[in-house]
DNA sequence: CTAAATTCTGGCCATGCGGTCAAAAAATCA
DNA sequence: TGATTTTTTGACCGCATGGCCAGAATTTAG
């Protein structure tokens, strides 16, 4: 009666541990089928059977590698949110002035919007609508704390080095995230919307904004 | 067999036309039961018999006196965003210059926001969550062409009045609701953040970021 | 090749959903 | 008052959901 079959066993377990790779696998083909789904038809409409569906694969697979439709989601949201970190922190730090450190960062993501659509969508749904079981938010705003954070040490050093005004770089952080955010929500809707253009526009916006008075 | 009980029946009825007090009443107290709902449970814990139960009512009433869960939800969206507009309009018409009414739009909103904080929760949960029956978002961003639209009329007077400097005013107006709309996010997620210094210093950052070069 | 472990299938379950309805209750009318 | 209309109730329907599991299929190990 030992051993029991629950690959996805070791609750509360942040590292993949000893997991093999058709496992691996598997996971990476259902999260890529849940992103689709998500993306398409909303958080709502992304049951598990549609997700089964889309990877091709019977319902009860997904039970099988995921602990629940939750632990599937927030394997979602981790893989998505690491990918797209990845990306965007190096392009960030390479930059001589933190003005343009700012404005990379923003061009940085629009150009990695066109990439990844579904993703973004899929992160935007399930941080709005996944609860945990007593009903509360699971990603509330909290959850952009590193995101703030980071941009609130990039406003930072702007003000250091002279560049930028003194200003409160929480409510700055928070407006930039917002801006980007926005523009992605925007390009959705309107797809001929000219994406790179938008970003110019913007980074040109908030470095006006945040601009030290003597320096042009 | 003529005159069946359909208080609710005229679909596609814009206006209110002709409806009874009581009738008025209940609608109302349905309403008011929904945002409540919504706001606390989410769009998808907020479900009939929750609506109901704190309406202290039969399920059965809802569906008497609405045609289904949509027109309920579109219901709660009008009322709450006309209520909205009619509050915020006119503080904006009465500036001087156009800077100021920037100003006053912002303000404005957030002295708004604390006084209806579930109404706009409920709101995004609408706008994020509610689909026509065939998957499709019912409220797109194409929803918020009517504020983009005045806030571009808003942005572009200040050009033409040389306040401004040259800048897309649709990448503005989309920036600016959504610096707002953030500002509200944040301030549910955080209540112990001072509303109006962020109201002050998003005004700031805006108006910074457009002032036209000379002016100073 | 055989045995054991892993993975997959397809059907089943309880739950909650939006919606409907006959009948009861309440309000209105004559 | 009694007759008629409006409103409410509470039970019920069909359906989709997330989860579960016995057994079959497949892969791995000895």
């Amino acid at each position: 009666m030992r051993s029991k079959n629950q690959p996805s066993g070791r609750k509360s377990d942040g590292g993949q541990g000893d997991r093999s790779f058709i496992e691996q696998a598997r996971r990476a083909q259902i999260i890529a089928a849940a992103i689709g789904a998500i993306a398409e038809l909303g958080f709502a409409g992304a049951s598990l059977a549609r997700i089964a569906e889309r990877a091709g694969i019977s319902k009860g697979v997904i039970s099988y590698h995921f602990a629940g439709k939750d632990e599937l989601m927030e394997q979602v949201v981790e893989r998505i949110y690491t990918d797209a970190a990845e990306h965007t922190a190096p392009l960030v730090a390479e930059q001589a002035t933190v003005a343009a450190s700012v404005r990379a960062h923003i061009l940085g993501a629009a150009e990695y919007m066109r990439g990844h659509r579904d993703q973004l969508i899929a992160l935007g749904e399930i941080f709005n609508n996944l609860r945990t079981p007593d009903g509360k938010p699971r990603f509330g705003a909290h959850s952009s704390e590193p995101l703030y954070q980071a941009l609130e040490a990039l406003y930072r050093a702007g003000q250091a080095s002279g560049e930028f005004r003194a200003f409160d770089t929480r409510v700055m952080a928070v407006t930039h995230q917002a801006a980007v955010d926005t523009m992605f929500g925007y390009w959705t809707a309107y797809p001929e919307h000219d994406l790179e253009a938008h970003a110019r526009q913007l980074a040109d916006l908030l470095l006006n904004g945040v601009r030290a008075p003597g320096a042009d």
